[in-house]
DNA sequence: AACTGTGAATGCCTTCACAGCT
DNA sequence: AGCTGTGAAGGCATTCACAGTT
């Protein structure tokens, strides 16, 4: 496989957006599209779309813009050189919704066990994914050829999560819990805050109006 | 109140995660902090908290740092400029799972009213919040004077959502569905894409792994 | 002596602007 | 004529490094 040079956080999460906008857009029986199209559907500039799209090495093949498909491939090619079985720890709301919304959508990347240590939530099926207590995560791991992490724990207990995470030896970890954990070198860690995403919100939103 | 220059979205974010440590650290009987100890906390480097702290204008007191009390008190007039209310639309897994978690934490910001189509999720209460049917939810938006709306509906009617909560004369959104949404100027949104930080903690974790 | 506050330097990301292609 | 690919410019955010303070 070609080594694309270093592509940034920025880069890949439009990445996976334009992926999914493409497969909806393929879907409904397009077949080529313009930088501008795309930039237009995302709120983007088309100069980005391009950089982006030129980051990956992909080449429009002609006057018509890019051939969805084969973008749609060279996206997949470029971000499934990824593992792709997770691991979900704490399933109190937030998890039991990551689950479902997650696993219904997708299938190179699964979440396929998912553990707590309350023993009224082991045992069970959800969406798919067997749950099982804490202490045989490490095991599940390895028997399950696990690489990646989700959080979805009480701050509290966040970071011994992310402990138990490390040493079992996954890779990557998300973290939805409202404190950030620290992890050894060479495992990437990162954090989705819901509570400071909604008082971003609360602050913009005022500002904005404020401004006009 | 003392206009701060405008501040950036990533110090916001930041300063949102500030106060919460730190109200947890006043909790623990902690009264003055360093901005390397604050830095170790959050894994940051001391001088961008020290930026983000003079953005503000918190002007630390002594040689002992800051004084935990009185930096929280100056980031919760920074951020609680804000308007409070907030409607969440889509009462699915995704949707309660956050009204409980956001609902149990805070109390400046609140959910206070949910929405959905499907009549089997109204009229319930979640977290001490009513559920109503989507089509009034203009009137309770003024009525309840909510200025802040969560989408956590599928990607499909999301830019439908949205438009109601812009006609209803919302000021901020939060989007949880994996497509952006369009809104009017004065108006801001924002967007948690679940999918998307998984994809790149996968892309990332691997990337990482095959450099050492 | 050890910390903060901050101008200046650095580095990253986005946008501009245009040559080249079809 | 209208698009892409891309060097160069511009704009932000972070970090450095040190003067000022207690």
């Amino acid at each position: 496989m070609k080594k694309t040079e270093e592509l940034s956080e920025r880069t890949i999460e439009r990445l996976t957006l334009y992926r999914r906008l493409l497969s909806d857009l393929r879907e409904k029986g397009l077949e080529h599209i313009y930088s501008h199209q795309l930039a237009e559907f995302i709120s983007n500039t088309p100069a980005q779309i391009r950089r982006d799209i030129m980051m990956i090495g992909y080449v429009a093949n002609s006057k018509k813009g890019y051939t969805i498909t084969d973008l749609i491939e060279k996206i997949d090619s470029v971000l499934s050189c990824c593992d792709s079985r997770i691991a979900l720890v704490g399933i109190g709301n937030l998890g039991r919704a990551i689950l479902s919304y997650f696993n219904q959508q997708h299938s190179a990347l699964r979440i396929v066990a998912a553990f707590d240590n309350d023993e009224s939530r082991i045992n069970r099926v959800i969406a798919g994914c067997r749950c099982y207590p804490i202490r045989i995560l490490k095991e599940k791991v390895e028997e399950e050829k696990i690489s990646l992490g989700i959080i979805t724990v009480p701050g509290q207990s966040a970071q011994d999560v992310a402990d138990i995470l490390a040493d079992a030896g996954i890779r990557g970890i998300l973290n939805f819990a409202p404190v950030p954990v620290k992890v050894p070198d060479g495992l990437y860690a990162d954090r989705i805050d819901i509570t400071t995403a909604i008082e971003k919100v609360a602050y913009f939103a005022n500002c904005k109006s404020n401004k006009k």
